[in-house]
DNA sequence: CGAATAATTGACAATATGTCAATACGGCGT
DNA sequence: ACGCCGTATTGACATATTGTCAATTATTCG
């Protein structure tokens, strides 16, 4: 006769709990928008008390954002410094870009995608982070090397040719009116552009 | 002695009352992200019953909704038909977005800002019916006359070209790390290289 | 001036979120 | 093996938010 006792829940550790956790909200924010996506609906995909949630991250909004930063996070590690030519070198870089993209597949889309009015300052922030360090990647690797001024501006405009990017890649991934290679070549000429020709006259512009 | 009886609210006609909340709901959503503007904020604001909101909107989606439609929403009257030069079409078209974007100044910003995660359907195809019109107007002023073949493909490049505006729109606005005047002639010379350099070889390479 | 119409209200039910004391799992010492 | 203890986890409670709808009242029309 069995007198083993079986436990009514796991008792994990608290950084294993709290990655399980993240990965049924990730699953879930990705699915659903944020109204629609209770914390009960987290709770029950993970198998633990709602309460366990607030534990953990605090409120709702703690978990969208810790949510949206793992998003986005992009290890630091491992990011080739391509050598060569200026064609090579941004062939690499847009290269990487969209590795990046295609690695996060549709989760990507989700994160990007705008969810329309209301923008949350700390969810901006986050996202902004993450563009700021694409930019600087990107300027690290294709940048002129005399940027000790108006590297500001330079930034600025890969910045903005980030939401280029973003964009293309939603053309590829979601409404496939790209293939991959098509933005690739787009986005070469266009950053070969932007670097060679217009930065320049800007700074010229400015002086 | 006054027996005049001074009515406890004004009774309005619902397009008038509609156009009223919609109002306060713009500048509320505006300031907030979605889950920290409730509908009671809205009709304080307002200065109605919460009740109405619901027999005017439906839910708070449909009222968010709504929101983001009168938002993105651009009229298609007086749309500028440029003649003259490519250069000074394109100008004009780049001159069209940048007065697009400041006429809404920060409630644009708020509008097309991404929100982070969880893309909600319904928001989703109310953006892109924007950019899909954007970008057909800049195809109809400044796009090739032979575009009886590739038109969807050149469409996907002005609407990838749009990210590029709407993130150089926040460098502008926002961050103020751009002047209008950079912007304008970044925008305008990407613009230029996009359809009369790349476009022709993305075509020439698909032939 | 009185009745009809419809805009508006306010109370009610259902659901979601945050809090916290009580509970029970599991490691540790004996 | 066994019981103790730290703490991960639960579950109930209080509060806030949303959606519904019959009752109410401002306004119009004869």
């Amino acid at each position: 006769m069995s007198t083993e006792t079986v436990p009514r829940w796991r008792r994990l550790e608290p950084d294993e709990r709290r990655e399980q956790i993240l990965t049924c909200a990730i699953r879930l924010f990705g699915e659903r928008p944020y109204a629609a996506v209770s914390t009960s609906d987290v709770a029950r995909e993970a198998g633990v008390a709602r309460g366990l949630i607030n534990h953990y991250f605090g409120s709702k909004r703690g978990l969208y954002l810790e949510v949206v930063r793992r998003m986005v996070m992009v290890s630091d590690h491992n990011l080739p410094r391509p050598e060569g030519s200026m064609r090579q070198k941004v062939e690499s870089v847009v290269d990487w870009l969209l590795e990046a993209i295609s690695a996060h597949g549709k989760t990507w889309v989700a994160v990007i995608g705008a969810e329309g009015v209301g923008d949350d300052p700390e969810v901006e922030r986050i996202l902004a982070e993450a563009d700021e360090r694409a930019a600087e990647y990107v300027v690290q690797v294709v940048g002129p090397g005399d940027i000790e001024s108006h590297g500001e501006e330079l930034r600025a405009l890969i910045r903005a040719f980030g939401g280029m990017v973003k964009a293309a890649g939603r053309e590829w991934i979601t409404k496939q009116t790209l293939t991959r290679e098509q933005v690739h070549l787009v986005l070469s000429r266009q950053l070969t552009h932007l670097i060679g020709d217009v930065f320049p006259q800007l700074r010229d512009d400015a002086s």
